[in-house]
DNA sequence: TATAGGATTGACGTAAACGTAAAAGGTGCG
DNA sequence: CGCACCTTTTACGTTTACGTCAATCCTATA
């Protein structure tokens, strides 16, 4: 009776309800297995974006959990602020075809990648002025080393 | 006797030690020739990176100040932080051949270049996140939209 | 029983670059 | 004189996504 697979880190060992093939997974498992800290776990909770079940007080995940935590990463990798990707989960109706959910993010993510593409633009920017500047002082540098027996201060 | 070039919004007309053909500007001109705020001004001055002489307790900008906010707007630019641009102007000596102040200002350079590539391949990544996550979005919204009445729910 | 390993909540700290009052003083103009 | 306009200093507020204690609790195991 585990938890979670064998031969992972798993300490305590609670009976949980488990009635079918639920798998509950605690926060430190979760953590690992996501790459995130507890505290970003906690964190995202706080803000509503995720909702564990309890066993007292200690947080259990689902599969339910996980899927919205995958979606919470895939949101921040693409540039997206948690409000975002909360204002998009919280019109999740399993119920419906979600149809709201669907044009909303699809609107958000046309915006998110003009950002997106304003930002590559200016780190393009940045690399070319950059550049540029690299290149006067690396020449001033040359004249510095090279120069001074030369110049008619000799 | 006038403080800036005519024309120019200039409303108080101090008479300054202007000895030479010495160019004082006051926080309200500057801001404006630079398109910063007064509040940037001073947070730079603050911060040690600006350092304006005083007619009492107003400030006077010279064309020397205005070297180091260009400086430091493209330091900016290139995303330096303040502090860094700080590290690089203090270096700075009129009398030497500055060469410590060159090649800490090219190692800082290569780290920022490195650090704006690998921006760049982020932002990279997250736009091919996006747009694969659109087409899916977009699919998925066809289908609610042309299915309906084509399923077994009709 | 002592210890180690999770887990909990609460709450202040951090980074960067200013924004935004608030309260006050100087100046020229009509 | 009074208003409009510019300037000053002081100091708290903003934003985002957590980091980092701190104090406490629970449990299994040697």
């Amino acid at each position: 009776m585990k938890l979670v697979s064998p031969g992972e880190a798993a300490a305590n060992t609670n009976d949980i309800p488990a009635e079918a093939g639920e798998e509950f997974v605690r926060i430190g498992e979760m953590a690992k297995k996501y790459g995130v800290t507890l505290r970003t776990l906690r964190f995202y909770e706080d803000k509503g974006l995720l909702n564990p079940h309890r066993d007292g007080s200690t947080r259990l995940y689902t599969r339910r959990d996980k899927a919205r935590l995958k979606l919470i990463l895939l949101g921040r990798k693409v540039g997206f602020s948690l409000r975002d990707v909360k204002q998009m989960m919280d019109l999740y109706d399993p119920t419906g075809t979600n149809t709201k959910q669907l044009r909303l993010a699809l609107d958000k993510s046309e915006k998110q990648l003009a950002r997106l593409q304003k930002q590559r633009a200016l780190i393009d920017d940045a690399i070319n002025e950059l550049s540029n500047s690299m290149s006067v002082v690396r020449q001033m540098l040359v004249e510095r080393t090279t120069a001074p027996q030369a110049s008619a201060a000799g």
